[in-house]
DNA sequence: CCAGGAGTATACAAATCTGTCTCCCTTTTT
DNA sequence: AAAAAGGGAGACAGATTTGTATACTCCTGG
């Protein structure tokens, strides 16, 4: 087993506690026992359990992303289906059995100081999504893309948090249908 | 100084560490000595931890709508410019120093057991804020006040984990901007 | 005046947490 | 074949966790 290999493993393992069970509430010994790896193995890859939750939030960051894109990219062909097919797949996102809300939103609400490096992950991540939300505002011919950027996001995080707490996926239809009749007047 | 004062005090003073630090993260002797008060005295208020932190959602969950209510009635007389100013009493919320977001979306970080009684007070709690909404919903004439009052509490949630992560509070406004055409339409 | 309740301070138990270290085995490299 | 590297298992240290118990103080009611 290459030891690139490992730390992915470990990284895996770790995202799915983090996300099931929270971030203080898992321990190391949790981590290890579950990716069936001992400790030596984990801090020669991540100097500290604070290391390996960054890198499991930068691993998340990109994969989910990724993610969306593709399935978005299966769903829909012109820029306009795909603004809206973006909360199709939230709610398939919500109806897995392992839904436990966004990973970015519930870290913050553990490690809320205003100058970690978590949180800048938490930043950029969103603003990413946003940059791809954006993008296809602009490529729909939009008359403010910022704008219904920012609208779209929100609408998509609003989704996500009522999806979390009520355990409805159709929280993700209730975001669409406020997002159709914003997007068609933006194109107006 | 009062008995029942002294769980009042604890609560309160458990409900801004649980805030600003996390539920695991905040130790029972951290919130103790926040309250300058014994050990014993918090024990037997208290049976356990849980039970404090259950009581901090309840109490918090009464005095937030509360609030929320007062601060609206203050703005707006008609239901209508009720709907709109739960918009502008957000922002005034995000904007202070210490927002950490919404207590039950980051208490579900941390428990999300399914049938933990944590998981029940959130939901209670948002059940209850919908209700509110759809209650000025219903004053104002609305159509279909059940599905206005959906969207318009996901579009709180939305503007509330927004301002959480990227820490604007503007978010606020670009929630009421969604809102404002959406009870237009409701009415018509 | 004094008895009892309530609170403080603190020691303590038992579990758990992070992180380091050693011992031993297996695999790879030379 | 011998040496080196990597990883598993787990002991261990030191801090921290929740929760209990003890000893002392203070205040109040009768």
């Amino acid at each position: 087993m290459g030891r690139s290999h490992r730390r992915e493993h470990l990284i895996n393992t770790a995202i799915e506690l983090f996300c099931e069970r929270g971030y203080h509430a898992t321990g190391i010994d949790k981590i290890i026992e579950k990716a069936g790896v001992s400790k030596k193995t984990l801090y020669t890859h991540f100097r500290s359990k604070d290391e390996l939750i960054i890198a499991a939030l930068r691993q998340h960051d990109g994969l989910f992303r990724n993610n969306l894109m593709r399935q978005v990219d299966s769903l829909a062909d012109t820029p306009l289906e795909k603004l809206l097919a973006i909360f199709d797949v939230a709610e398939a996102w919500f109806s897995q059995k392992k839904f436990f809300g966004c990973m970015f939103i519930n870290v913050i609400g553990e490690y809320s100081e205003k100058d970690s490096p978590i949180r800048d992950i938490c930043k950029q991540f969103k603003r990413l999504m946003r940059d791809y939300i954006r993008d296809l505002c602009v490529q729909t011919g939009a008359e403010e893309p910022d704008i219904l950027a920012d609208k779209l996001a929100l609408l998509f995080e609003g989704a996500v948090v009522t999806s979390q707490v009520s355990q409805k996926p159709k929280a993700a239809q209730t975001a669409k249908d406020i997002a159709r009749p914003l997007i068609n007047r933006a194109l107006s």
